[in-house]
DNA sequence: ATGCGCATGTAATCCGTTACATGATTGG
DNA sequence: CCAATCATGTAACGGATTACATGCGCAT
């Protein structure tokens, strides 16, 4: 059995909360799932297209003189059907690549110096984003993590705290144990 | 500019060490990289037939009777420089797509036990990959930990355990700010 | 003038998975 | 007798990225 495209749940997801356009998802996506997810144009348009044929969202023409005209798609019936069948299932085995650890683990083949400088860089890319999650959970009030419908992104938010930390951490402790193996091997 | 096949320097990686077969290649992979890394036969085969063309790998037949013939690859000084190359680049961006926090994200569509019931299994999960890397740890000794060239695999176990940890720590929270809710909003 | 935001999409290409195809040996 | 291990690969397909194509309005 082939692969399942996953990116059109996360797009009837996102009508799901309101009608949109294909770019408006874009921007979605961007802003709000940028840390677990990403999609191109180049997804998202066919995707829409597909999930119009088979009924799973419709599509009003808002015409417009200066510009192309704005499709604003919207979840059918149909659609939140197929959506929550897909909530409910189990999470399908994850394959994470990190590039960091291959490199890492070659990391014979090269100075230490280098691996030292990978570990940096990817513990700065980690305190960025780190950062900006921070921002997001002091804009939601206390009553809106634990109470409203707003848990659930709250949640997401969460995870990604604790796994950017731990991500920082390690790469602090990592450092440490390659810069004593430079001062004794190398002097 | 087209997306650069990531695996072809893995495959690469694993010859630096010692040559080997397509198939030997792909064990390795699943005993040694399980958590961060992921190659099928359908990728394996047909990179090295690239690699050998590009003069990055060399091949060697060991003629057999009962079975196919083995073909032995070895890395060349053109590959090793290539690998070396690309390991001193920096990592590039990584699009990690978590589907557990997609599926939550929406959680307001199905019942909160749904949502509850998929972090379990979330857990259970990111405990059994900790359990198993546990178990690397602890045959490697202290001494290698921190001073050969085994220093380098050992970082890789480490960051696996900082990041299991953290995602288990996180569907405890997770789970009992749903629980809450829960009792809450339905009695 | 230059670039950004709005707004659509297609085509080429590559990456990766799955299914298919073959077949002997060994251990339980 | 059945399953696992060894050992090779190809073909078809689906997923995702990148490049290409268009074009106005507005702010700097």
């Amino acid at each position: 059995m082939a692969k399942i495209n996953k990116s059109r749940f996360i797009i009837l997801g996102i009508l799901s909360m309101k009608p949109a356009t294909g770019y408006d998802i874009k921007k979605w996506v961007e802003e709000t799932f940028s840390f677990f997810w990403d999609m191109g144009y180049g997804q998202i348009y066919p995707t829409l297209q597909a999930l119009e044929k088979e009924g799973l969202v419709s599509c009003n023409i808002e015409s417009q003189d200066t510009r192309p005209d704005r499709k604003v798609y919207s979840i059918t019936p149909a659609g939140s059907g197929v959506l929550a069948e897909w909530l409910s299932t189990p999470v399908e085995e994850e394959k994470s690549r990190y590039e960091i650890l291959v490199k890492l683990f070659f990391g014979d083949k090269i100075p230490i110096l280098h691996n030292i400088k990978n570990i940096q860089e990817f513990r700065e890319k980690k305190q960025k984003e780190l950062e900006i999650l921070e921002n997001f959970v002091q804009e939601l009030s206390t009553k809106e993590k634990r109470n409203s419908k707003m848990v659930f992104p709250y949640l997401t938010i969460l995870m990604g705290q604790h796994v950017f930390k731990a991500s920082i951490d390690w790469a602090n402790e990592a450092e440490e144990i390659l810069r004593n193996l430079e001062g004794n091997d190398n002097h």
